[in-house]
DNA sequence: ATCTGGTATCGAACTTTTCGATGGGTTGTG
DNA sequence: CACAACCCATCGAAAAGTTCGATACCAGAT
């Protein structure tokens, strides 16, 4: 008997091979199972190929199981147990559940973002870990690597294989010093062109989407100041006469001592929550994406311009 | 999808499972397992109905494990591996083996067998347990209702589905005190019919086998004195002129006090070795049979008459 | 002897698995 | 931008396996 002949036995043979051993009998076994007694008894005959025994053999006219299949048996339902809990998938139970979410995502979606979500998963889920890596213009490599389970970023195509949804909408604005004059009068393109801009690059090639409706405008603007990340751009900019262009959302984390002005152009994005087919199933995940996603919808308005 | 439908996934498709999984591609594992590559398509196919889950997702031109599939693909390995393990008969290693030996027989068959036996086990497979229970005509129903592994006694046949195998051969012959005159005389028929006889009956339905003979000469005897077993009857019979008819086995075990004598006519029997198809085949039953064997076929010739 | 209760086996119908060929989507290249 | 390479899904046909009813067969019970 090769070995490929083995792994021809199924799991209805091996809840057959239970009946049969539990009945004591291959007509009752049949009856139980609704099946005609000729097809157990192939069945049977299969299983006995296959554990290179009888399994059952004849005494009088009824048939006795041998030691073997008193073993067999005991590891048939084993087998079908560990089967049918495989089966069925486990539900995810926040409150139960120890999995690790990584979350990938940059400055400004942390800074919405994360506060809410830890205390979120505090309350409903307090063994869950959460890790939140950079995004950097890296997010899709990152969910093709599997090194995390969702990004957040602007970008809206993770691609191919990949599910994206849009979480937040966006609009640029200026940031300004609490004393620059602009907090009281409207600044106005030529102003704007002219004035003394910081820059923020997070990554090398990340263009900001604002820069296309310059562009489309007429106008590019070089900044005298550029700096790697949004974190504590606030406290640069306070007392300045330095502009800083950026979403509006962040008036919801910079000090107030900063302002946030109109922008003298209309520029919205939108940030977007990227993963792929691999977690699109699963429960564990469709729970922590709509948890994300209803953080999203939950976020105070933007300190009002 | 029903359950029935669940249970038709083999140890193949798992198999399969496994392979695609290890080499992420079902071409590759295709080519490793020597099957076509649609096979393991459709074979995937099937599986994600019953996981109700994609397992693999297209991700580029590669395919990709849904978290699911994770934990699938480690309940499959598992599932396989319990069932190699059961599928490969454990063998039979007596210094290991803890199993329980379940021996049926009466006084003359322990008083032969048993203590060879247990010093066998001793040395061999010191944590083997031995039960020896009193057969008393029943051998066949305790064989039947599984209360003993093996029946020792002079029965040849324990019904259908037994087998059964010739061990000691034994002659009858007649037991007297070390004083009797027929220690030195022998003993004719007439001597023997007239005799005072003490009569040995283990259980209420067994007829001797010399009974026969005895009819074939045309004579009977009827006892004096009569006793549910041999145990100790050598106590009994010595210092008086009581005759006890037995096989001459029994001169390994009683005591020199009383003489085995040539019984005045031929009665030859066997005593047997039976079990069933149940453990016919298992190497641990296989193993202490061949050891009931060996012992018997190594017992020492009883006293010359 | 015959009947009863049970398993094994047979041949026919049916279902599932397998295969080669082909279609369609994605990536990398000229 | 078209083209080739790669890879999975799907199709139809062929092969293999399963199921069923009918029947043979065997051991006990009547």
């Amino acid at each position: 008997m090769s070995r490929e002949q083995h792994l021809k036995t199924d799991f209805h043979a091996l809840r057959i091979l239970a009946a049969v051993y539990e009945h004591g009998s291959i007509s009752d076994a049949a009856e139980h199972l609704d099946m005609s007694q000729s097809t157990i008894s192939y069945t049977i005959e299969r299983l006995r190929g296959v554990f290179a025994d009888p399994l059952f053999v004849k005494q009088g006219r009824r048939i006795r199981p041998t030691r073997r299949c008193d073993d067999v048996a005991v590891g048939a339902r084993e087998l079908l147990q560990l089967y049918e809990r495989m089966v069925v998938p486990a539900e995810f139970e926040p409150a139960l559940s120890t999995d690790t979410f990584v979350l990938s995502c940059n400055y400004y979606e942390r800074g919405i973002l994360l506060a809410p979500l830890v205390q979120r998963l505090r309350q409903f889920a307090p063994n869950v870990r959460l890790t939140a890596i950079s995004a950097d213009g890296d997010g899709s490599r990152q969910l093709e690597q599997d090194l995390c389970d969702v990004v957040i970023s602007p970008i809206s195509d993770y691609g191919s294989g990949s599910y994206s949804e849009r979480i937040v909408a966006e609009r640029y604005a200026c940031f300004v010093s609490h004393d620059s004059p602009w907090c009281h009068t409207r600044m106005d393109l030529d102003s704007y062109v002219n004035a003394r801009h910081i820059h923020v690059r997070p990554s090398i090639n990340w263009r900001p989407y604002f820069h296309t409706a310059l562009d489309r405008l007429g106008v590019s603007i070089s900044p005298q100041v550029e700096v790697c990340s949004f974190g504590d751009i606030d406290k640069v900019i306070e007392g300045t006469d330095l502009v800083l262009t950026a979403t509006e959302g962040f008036s919801r984390i910079y000090s107030k001592r900063i302002v946030c002005v109109r922008a003298p152009f209309d520029c919205s994005f939108s940030i977007h929550m990227g993963w792929t087919g691999r977690t699109h199933r699963s429960p564990a995940h469709i729970w922590f994406r709509s948890l994300l996603r209803e953080i999203a919808r939950e976020l105070p308005k933007p300190r009002p311009l």
